[in-house]
DNA sequence: CTTGACCTTCCCATAGTGGGAATCCCTACA
DNA sequence: TGTAGGGATTCCCACTATGGGAAGGTCAAG
């Protein structure tokens, strides 16, 4: 199967194929003529890759995971803690995002958002802290 | 003052200042020797840009903030539609956020998380969906 | 045999920050 | 006056992850 081929059954782009290639994330197996092979466990690697990057695991993550998951000796405890570790990530992330836009609609709450110039948003950034 | 002052007493490193400048965010006077020279109004101005990235507002926004704040006709709505809309986009990807951290607390709920190899989290990620 | 769709590699871009090298400048001290 | 240091300059490279696009090779159908 060529990489386009492999692409629509993965749900990767063939640019993303090449790339995580290049970070020896998916193998590559040349025919003579320089294109590259796929089967349907590579397509399969792919889909996992797919789903971890849907879920935000960086790249690095998802190469530890994919080792585990080849590993049929794995110990489950393993993908937990990487898991969790990135759920705590995830979480701290999402709360800092929301205290800042917390902030935010404060602020906007105060402004009377007319053609006057009066603006404590601006006031705000302004400010020496 | 030469950049290093500048850097203290505005909270902005050194290397961002110059790169900041690069994007004319703050402009650059120069001394005979080379040397960039700052007054306190550029102090004033990259704490700015700091107040403002530390609320995550994108670079092309901080631009358009320090525009209206240099603004003395500004309309304080134009200042509050761009709080808004960054506003909408941080809850945005917070939400999306916790809805990667909630399923994958889910899944490793479901994770013995021992030496065995049985692990739901990749059971999911391998699914064709 | 041409045409179009595919493949290849390579470079560039994004957003924001940082590291580090090579070189120059200024100041203080012996 | 010479030198050592700290700070300034520019320039290139790194990160994360993804995509655009060019120049060229290949395959299949008409």
């Amino acid at each position: 199967m060529n990489i386009g081929n492999a692409a629509k059954l993965s749900g990767v782009t063939t640019k993303m194929i090449r790339h995580y290639e290049s970070l020896e994330l998916i193998r590559s197996r040349r025919l003579s003529n320089g294109y590259r092979d796929y089967e349907a466990s590579d397509v399969a690697r792919l889909r996992f890759i797919r789903h971890a990057r849907s879920l935000a695991f960086p790249l690095e993550d998802v190469r530890k995971l994919l080792a585990l998951w080849a590993d049929h000796n794995r110990a489950s405890a393993d993908v937990r803690g990487i898991a969790l570790a990135h759920v705590e990530a995830l979480e701290a992330k999402a709360q800092a995002m929301q205290a800042m836009a917390r902030s935010l609609r404060h602020l906007a709450a105060h402004c009377c958002g007319d053609s006057r110039p009066d603006c404590p948003i601006l006031d705000e950034l302004e400010k020496t802290l």
